[in-house]
DNA sequence: AGACTATTATATGCATAGTTATATATAGTC
DNA sequence: GACTATATATAACTATGCATATAATAGTCT
């Protein structure tokens, strides 16, 4: 009955719903955990570099880092060579909080994907790979044609 | 190499992506298109049912139903028979701006969908539906236990 | 080399959309 | 008639976007 594009929207936005609950029993949004798994792969990177990964624009970087950084989970440091940037790094608190955050996110990948044998998510996988690509490159056209 | 969960977060946040370009073409948000489009097939809903059906807060829709108004998309009608609850209505704008949009959301759809044969698109409903099923499972019973 | 221009990194302002917590008015019930 | 439940709204917050400003860097051209 619904088309691909609603469920897609459906089943993202719960799993999306799960995350923010989980997020929000250890104290921080699911927005936040997302930079800090980030963060821990990139740490020293700029703030445009981070938002580069996110998918977000510089600007919703900079204001999350603010808040990171009151909340104590980020700190901003001085780049040596370019005195616009800031590289941005985890602290403890986030390192240990990351400890907690990781087994939740593979519990609730495997809740997810109950009932769902080895290669049937490897389908998923692939299919749902399919069609990100053909997202991207209808957006890449539509930016070298527009902008 | 990328995980399921991060996948389709992905894809989702390409597939919004893409909406939300069209739909600001037109001159609406993408949620906004939602509302328009949750709204005509449940035409004088009141505002909590409108909330039920979108899976947000009913002061979300409250909120989108005051912009809504104010640029003479929907209207509210006083319920006559329970003076709490507003009645919503698409003015003949939002019916000419829908007809703007579906084909637009047909060819949006096709397009993500390039490659996929039919059976494989099959699969892919049937096993995003089961991954919702499983997370709509989960958080019924979450609800159950905690609230 | 120095000045002008273009680009880049971050930030401010304003808007939409979503949340939780709470308030207000009306309906329903015992 | 008092109490409870429901429908909507207000307040304060996070997250996101676009447009634009500011500061620093990089490039260019005489």
């Amino acid at each position: 009955m619904d088309n691909i594009g609603s469920i897609l929207a459906d089943t993202s936005r719960m799993m999306r719903r799960s995350f923010d609950a989980r997020a929000r029993s250890i104290g921080v949004t699911r927005p936040q955990w997302q930079v800090l798994v980030t963060l821990r792969r990139f740490e020293g990177v700029n703030q445009g570099g981070l938002a580069e990964q996110l998918d977000v624009e510089p600007i919703t970087v900079c204001r999350m880092v603010d808040r990171l950084q009151e909340a104590e989970l980020v700190e901003r440091r001085p780049d040596a060579t370019d005195r616009r940037s800031w590289r941005l790094y985890l602290t403890p608190r986030a390192h240990q909080l990351l400890e907690q955050l990781r087994p939740m996110a593979e519990t609730m990948i495997e809740e997810a994907l109950e009932g769902i044998d080895p290669q049937e998510r490897e389908t998923l996988n692939r299919l749902l790979e399919q069609v990100r690509e053909n997202l991207a490159r209808r957006q890449t056209e539509a930016v070298a044609a527009n902008g």
